[in-house]
RNA sequence: UCCUCGAUAGCUCAACGGUAGAGCAUCCGGCUGUUAACCGGAGGGUUGCUGGUUCGAAUCCAGCUCGGGGAGCCA
């Protein structure tokens, strides 16, 4: 008899019930007395446990009845109604076999724990209800962003994990090397001489993968990049991670108002799709989470996103009358207080801000008409912050060489990217997409480290 | 990196200068429909680390380590 999957039990329990099956699982709990017990039985398919019962008839019913928490075990037996109100079946056990016992200083118990204590058990804790929840959802949003692109026809492009440019200015970088510790080689000046190095230049993980990708771009028209980024960043919010996952896509002959609705449709995709395709863990997240969810997801779904200039979004601030820690001043950067305050508080939806000052933004980004702003834009989340950063890139080769030679770049080694502007460049934009803060706002987890199986953050990489 | 709060049993917490406790978990026993099962009993501690103050420190002080919240950097 083969393994029957428990998602399948719930989803389609016509076809099993009152049938011989045979499941799989990590046991939950068991509550036995002296003739029959219960154990609430885990597959990870599916969010809610198996109710099996068991009773003294059994040849091994005193093991089971002594099963610790986490232990694995095959169960043979038929499903029936149950006369419990918690669960519409439960499996009448005929035969259990015990796979793998557990040990009685299994960490995980049936109470709630701490997400804090659990992040130091991180390979056990995707067996707990959140954590199930979350991992679930994550893998059926990143599914969802392949849908998306790919049925509008997006080519996927892998962009490469390691890189040679040093310059990609989205800050610290993790390098990448095989040159000893102990005996780095140095070059007349003293200097660590990287022609001895693996890949005969200096290299490091990449922080982005846009400068390549809009190569592909400049050929596909439609392309989009999903996968790891590293920031060697000290930083420790609950936002921000070292390793973390980014979707960054990129279109031609596109200009940044393109470039917003596509990620307002994408947003509005991905939050169907996962409503509709994980309706039992969504519940729990809105039941345990964050009571809040659904009205905000929804509110999402049925109204248009906010759009606001930079230049109006300070004037905005200032009349507001409100007591900001920081000024808001034109020129500066906003202040995650002044993103709350316009994302929570004047638009209570996401929001684009545009055109920011050119200081402020990344040389690629296309100037605008007045010589001052470039067409950037940032999407503010509420409760999430930024969590979408874009632009529509700067396609004339005389203003982009004249950015980086004001910024200091040394253009020879973007000689490959200014060649997509020599060689029918055209109107191109696109942003990038924190996946684990697209998770964040999905569930309503609050920390970042509890959307990423094995978070890497300043003084951690365990497991 | 800065500000702030914290670290006591496996977990969640109490004790706040005078013998370190509870609930849950674990172990043993009981219980014929449980579902955070219930009832009885038992074991379980270098109070994060190092030093200091004191007759006496989990408690007061300093440094360090790690963690939470906030900020900067950003996605």
């Amino acid at each position: 008899m083969d393994v029957v999957l428990i998602r399948d039990l719930f989803r389609q329990t016509d076809k099993y019930i009152n049938q011989s099956i045979k499941v799989g699982g990590w046991v939950r709990t068991v509550r036995a007395s002296k003739a029959f017990g219960f154990i609430e039985l885990n597959d990870g398919t599916f969010f809610s446990s198996l109710q099996v019962v068991f009773e003294e008839s059994l040849n091994n019913f005193k093991d089971i009845a002594k099963l610790i928490t986490g232990s694995a075990i095959i169960v043979e037996g038929v499903l029936v109604e149950s006369p419990g109100a918690k669960q519409p079946f439960e499996l009448k056990a005929q035969n259990i076999v015990i796979e793998g016992l557990s040990s009685q200083d299994y960490p995980l118990q049936k109470k709630r724990h701490s997400f804090e204590f659990l992040r130091t058990i991180a390979h056990l804790r995707p067996r707990t209800n959140t954590f199930s929840a979350v991992f679930r959802v994550r893998s059926i949003a990143a599914y969802a962003i392949h849908k998306f692109f790919q049925e509008r026809g997006f080519v996927y492009v892998h962009t490469p994990v390691i890189t040679g440019s040093d310059a990609e200015g989205a800050g610290e970088m993790f390098r990448v090397t095989t040159l000893g510790f102990d005996q780095t080689p140095r070059n007349e000046q003293g200097k660590v001489d990287f022609s001895k190095d693996f890949f005969g230049k200096e290299t490091n993980l990449t922080v982005s993968g846009q400068l390549n990708v809009e190569t592909y771009c400049m050929a596909f028209n439609k392309v989009y990049t999903f996968g790891p980024t590293f920031r060697a960043e000290n930083s420790n919010t609950a936002r921000h991670a070292a390793e973390f996952w980014m979707i960054e896509p990129e279109i031609a002959f596109a200009d940044l108002g393109d470039n917003m609705k596509l990620a307002e449709e994408m947003m509005k995709y991905i939050i169907s799709y996962v409503m509709d395709t994980a309706p039992e863990e969504m519940n729990f997240f809105n039941s345990f989470i964050d009571k809040s969810l659904f009205n905000r997801l929804e509110n999402v779904l049925q109204s248009e996103f906010g759009h606001i200039a930079y230049t109006d979004a300070i004037n905005e601030l200032k009349k507001s009358g409100e007591n900001f820690d920081y000024p808001v001043k034109w020129g500066y950067d906003l202040q995650t207080e002044h993103e709350r305050y316009l994302s929570e508080k004047i638009f209570g939806k996401p929001v684009f801000v545009t055109d920011y000052p050119k200081e402020i933004k990344a040389f690629y980004m296309r100037m605008n008409e007045d010589g001052k702003t470039v067409a950037a834009m940032d999407l503010l989340a509420p409760g999430v912050g930024e969590i979408i950063g874009g632009s529509q890139r700067e396609e004339r080769l005389d203003y982009l060489e004249k950015r980086m030679d004001e910024l200091g770049l040394n253009k020879d080694e973007y000689q490959w990217y200014l060649d997509l502007r020599r060689y029918g460049g055209t109107r191109h934009a696109g942003f990038g997409l924190g996946f684990e803060r697209l998770i964040m706002y999905l569930t309503g987890m609050t920390n970042i480290r509890d959307v990423i199986s094995f978070p890497r953050t300043p003084k951690n990489a365990e497991f």
